[in-house]
RNA sequence: CGGGGAGUGGCGCAGGCCGGUAGCGCAUUCGCUUUGGGAGCGAAGGGUCGCAGGUUCAAAUCCUGUCUCCCCGACCA
């Protein structure tokens, strides 16, 4: 057991609070509810990031920026949106500041005509922008993606879950018909989907929202949702068919072939750095954070051993030509050669950081030719020959990130149940997990169980074995499909 | 915005009820010994106790006000 991490199942926040100190992901900062990144989560955040990028740029993105302030005016074109977002913006009131007393405060005289909203999200702005760049079918599909930092005031907040600032990527889609808004919709849930299970090693259900979950100004909001240890739902990313709200707010039409005027179809859809708390409840343990290989900036950590000198120039002669082949195969490797502290002090700070794979190198393993190989996902400990090693830790780091991906899968199904009646229901959800019931399709019924259990529904899944019909477990009514239950961060 | 907890060297905390020279652990610096799971010993440096008033010969401690942070709620496309 890790010395400075709390107990996961003794107190969760702050075995979460502890994996991201230990790991050096992130500091609370002197502003309510921000963050201060530090480089290892950095580097996390842009091995996310390039993954996701070259995934939008595979399906035909480009990216773009845009403002970060929003004119107030914007914000109440497009009537839900407003609705959803007026009570949590940032608002921009003053351009300077005057100094008094030695110190300073806001200059009276510089209030501006019209405030200024810090973007929440970009729908407002860029709408506005898409309107000048679309007349003709010939001008779409627009396929643009920015990334950008957004703020939200947020009552209460908690480090890369849910901050007041936060880093995350929107991708905004203009279309010419319903048919193809709905089908980029879908194909970047996918694209979510596969990076959350293929990268983070994430498991996570598609769905579609219900009406109160919906996004602000969206006709349908499709999301992933992944089960977290402590049996509580998050919400990982979503998908939203913006319809033709927008596109009326802001009066973008285009000429189609048949020469007539029409509004475009547009989607929207976003993952933020909320990914990488998702990252660190799926997987971390009481050691501290695991980090799957294909998006941890260090792989490999070798951590040479030895008595004085001598020993070590031979120990980093053996493991130096190993660095390089691993480099040859393309695997991220670092050495920690520094002399200040002792092995197991590395040992144990390398398992705080999550990087999958440790290898030791003493004495011992020069004069039998060996490596010592540690998996951080499992603790293993494995001698294996130097001869063929850097093959081998290749190998392996992809058997780590698929062992990872299959164990999440296992604690997830472990707690995932179908339940027909509301009692068993309510006992059910005490224990967290996911939980596949009958619902009416009513706000009322919804809302019934939100209050009474504050388990919220997190989507209608679009698996088909999920599909089959019955009766809501509430009010008897006919259902259509199963939905999955939650209770959600 | 409601309930709870907390502000004391870089970090984590004790002291507070009962006022009397500011303490501990980690970290830092130097020395020696160590190095296959968070090293040991010795020495050194570093704090106007969140802020502002008040009581007192004397306040980290008591009183009043105020600010901030954390946790649980409410809120959260």
């Amino acid at each position: 057991m890790a010395k400075h991490i709390t107990n996961r199942d003794q107190d969760y926040s702050q075995w979460y609070l502890d994996i991201v100190k230990e790991a050096k992901l992130a500091d609370h900062s002197p502003v309510r509810g921000c963050m201060v990144i530090r480089p290892n989560g950095f580097a996390l955040w842009e091995n996310m990031k390039a993954a996701l990028d070259s995934m939008f740029k595979d399906t035909g993105h480009e990216n773009a920026y845009f403002p970060l302030f929003i004119p107030k005016s914007f914000l109440s074109k497009e009537a839900q949106h407003v609705e959803g977002f007026a009570k949590e913006c940032a608002v921009v009131t003053h351009s300077r500041l005057k100094s008094v007393d030695g110190g300073v405060e806001v200059d009276p005289e510089s209030r501006l005509d019209e405030e200024l909203i810090v973007r929440p999200t970009s729908e407002t702005i860029i709408w506005d922008s898409y309107r000048n760049w679309i007349q003709s079918y010939r001008d779409l599909p627009i396929l643009i993606n920015q990334w950008a930092n957004v703020v939200r005031w947020e009552m209460r907040t908690r480090l890369f879950l849910r901050t007041m600032e936060f880093l995350w990527q929107e991708g905004h889609t203009a279309h010419a018909s319903e048919k193809e808004a709905v089908e980029e919709t879908l194909q970047m849930l996918n694209v979510y989907k596969t990076f959350a299970e293929e990268y983070m090693a994430m498991p996570v259900i598609t769905g579609v929202k219900t009406a109160s979950e919906r996004f602000a100004g969206a006709v349908d909001t499709y999301c992933i949702e992944a089960l977290m240890q402590d049996g509580k739902a998050l919400q990982a990313g979503t998908s939203h068919f913006l319809g033709q709200n927008f596109a009326k707010a802001f009066d973008v039409k285009f000429q189609d072939k048949d020469g007539e005027h029409k509004f475009v179809w547009a989607t929207s859809w976003g993952v933020s750095t909320r990914l990488i708390g998702g990252l660190i409840m799926t997987h971390s343990d009481d050691h501290g954070l695991v980090l799957p290989p294909k998006l941890a900036p260090t792989q490999v950590i070798i951590v040479p051993i030895y008595r004085n000198d001598e020993q070590r120039a031979e120990v980093l002669g053996y493991a130096d030509p190993l660095i390089d082949e691993l480099k040859q195969l393309g695997v991220r490797v670092k050495i920690d050669a520094d002399d200040n502290t002792k092995p197991g002090f590395k040992f144990a700070q390398y398992e705080a950081e999550g990087i999958p794979l440790r290898i030791g190198v003493g004495p011992r393993d020069v004069k039998n030719g060996n490596l010592e190989l540690a998996r951080r996902d499992t603790l293993e400990k494995n001698i294996v020959p130097r001869d063929g090693a850097a093959e081998h830790v290749s190998g392996l780091l992809k058997t780590i990130q698929n062992d990872l991906f299959e164990a999440a899968k296992k604690r997830r199904d472990e707690r995932t149940t179908f339940v027909n009646d509301y009692e068993t229901f309510k006992k059910e959800i005490e224990n967290g997990g996911f939980i596949y019931a009958h619902w009416d399709g009513t706000d009322e019924t919804e809302s019934k169980i939100k209050e009474e259990t504050k388990a919220t529904i997190r989507c209608i899944p679009l698996d088909d074995d999920k599909t089959e019909s019955g009766e809501c477990m509430v009010t008897g009514k006919p259902s259509e499909s199963r939905v999955l239950f939650a209770k959600a961060y």
